[in-house]
DNA sequence: CGAACTTTTGACAAGCATCAACACGTGTGG
DNA sequence: CCACACGTGTTGATGCTTGTCAAAAGTTCG
């Protein structure tokens, strides 16, 4: 299953799950899973709640507010800047489907991607509370989120401590993968950072209920890729190629390594951690 | 000034204060910055308090729950692990004097230090909320610190919404912070990397009422710096000599630079703004 | 079918790492 | 008090990893 996963994220390019394939594949996932995602469909912040709950402990009063947050669904189109680095925001979005990047321009032009979102993340909280945005935010793929009035989020966390706790620990959590980023393009090797990117885009598409056994969503350009790893996009091709030739196998003993780093499986994304109050 | 600043970055470490000069400039501070400091020698958790009401408004209870928490004061020479990625801590580190760093070592041995704290910084919140140390601390040089029992820390945080706000706040910008390093690590050559390092400590001693006007301290060896910044410590040093010629007079146009960035001072360390709620 | 994007390939240069050695200052124990 | 180990800064030689520039081939979509 590894291998699998492996050569899905080395693969050409050919082979890949175009936009409407994908499309295609989360409505036979929604079909599959039941409840949840049913639920869904009709509350478009589920997502988003059952990660919190996933945070902290939320009764049923914190989940129905949550729940009932006010809230505008857009479309967004691939590639847009959606959040300016300097805004000051008035509302906050929520990911629906697909992934958005949080992204900083130096100078000479150069892109650095600094996270990856995904369905139920909340995108613009350090935003929403700093009143301030201090990096940008990009689709990566066509995405649908869910705006949510700055005023709102904010009232929510005051009028329920335990939703405000549930925001603190994602925003913990969020940090502590900012950290590990810091040491993936600070110590590795190309190699060693695409495996490491592909090992936590699978582990949280996982946690968000994505993707259907072992076959997860991909749709990064290589440019993207090269984005997120402090590489070039040229770079990331040529690594690309000696992983799938197999020459260098280190992506699956990269896999087990990681799995076991810190005593359990990417301690990192703290995903089987809540408030131990 | 800047000047005056960067020729002690890039200088030499023969012309490098001491640990003992350090000592005593502080000392020489202390009696010259007046109430603050004053209090401080009798409240060792004051640093701490005044940051912490830089990041949201706090009331008296607020501030003196603060200063009332239980501590044991300890000192720790240079270069001592003294949190260990993978414990499960049972309190949480105040800095009173000092620098420390929170460090992950991958494979090979190196080692990438993720952020440098500093006096007042709580360098174990997220250890203590999460239960769980995803990353080391390191001492970067002899270090006063205040430990609080983790369960104490969680308390007053329950007790009392605005501290929770204070340290919500605290975490979202250290979480820019973060994004920023990898923003350093990741598209940034070595002169911009240790000038943007440098510029980073000096604006955060400032604000935390460290150094004496143009005088700040710098007491971080060339390996930490390569540490810190994903060099070696060979090429930290050989960047510093081209710095120092006057070759590459980038570090100075880069303060410059940096001081816009953003259409304010540094945006990203969100050293002027509180919750606008 | 053509425009725009992405992947792929090649030639070449540059930045940075590696390894090894030496200089210098500091502290420490015999 | 001196000898010595140790940490830190410095220098040199060398090579690999990655970036840069340019162009061609494949893919998607209007």
């Amino acid at each position: 299953m590894f291998q699998q996963m492996c050569q899905a994220c080395v693969s050409s390019s050919h082979r890949q799950p175009s936009f409407r394939a994908l499309a295609a594949e989360e409505q036979h996932l929604a079909q599959q899973e039941g409840a949840l995602m049913t639920i869904a469909h009709i509350a478009p912040l589920a997502p988003m709640v059952s990660k919190l709950a996933r945070r902290a402990t939320l009764g049923v009063p914190e989940m129905d507010a949550l729940l009932s947050l006010p809230i505008r669904q857009v479309s967004i189109v691939a590639g847009r800047q959606f959040v300016q680095e300097g805004d000051t925001s008035s509302s906050c979005a929520v990911i629906l489907s697909g992934f958005a990047g949080r992204s900083k321009t130096v100078r000479n032009g150069n892109r650095q991607i600094m996270s990856i979102d995904m369905r139920g993340d909340i995108v613009d909280l350090p935003n929403s509370f700093l009143g301030y945005a201090d990096h940008s935010v990009t689709s990566l793929s066509r995405l649908e989120v869910a705006e949510i009035p700055r005023h709102a989020i904010l009232a929510v966390a005051e009028a329920y401590p335990a939703i405000a706790r549930a925001f603190m620990l994602d925003t913990l959590i969020n940090g502590s993968i900012f950290r590990e980023w810091i040491l993936n393009v600070g110590q590795r090797d190309a190699r060693e950072r695409i495996s490491h990117l592909y090992c936590e885009i699978v582990l949280r598409q996982r946690e968000a209920g994505l993707g259907l056994g072992p076959t997860y969503n991909w749709p990064f350009s290589q440019e993207q890729i090269g984005d997120a790893t402090g590489l070039t996009a040229v770079h990331v091709n040529r690594t690309l190629q000696t992983m799938r030739t197999g020459k260098h196998t280190l992506t699956i003993e990269d896999w087990a390594k990681l799995q076991k780093d810190g005593g359990s499986e990417k301690a990192y994304l703290h995903q089987d951690r809540m408030l131990a109050a």
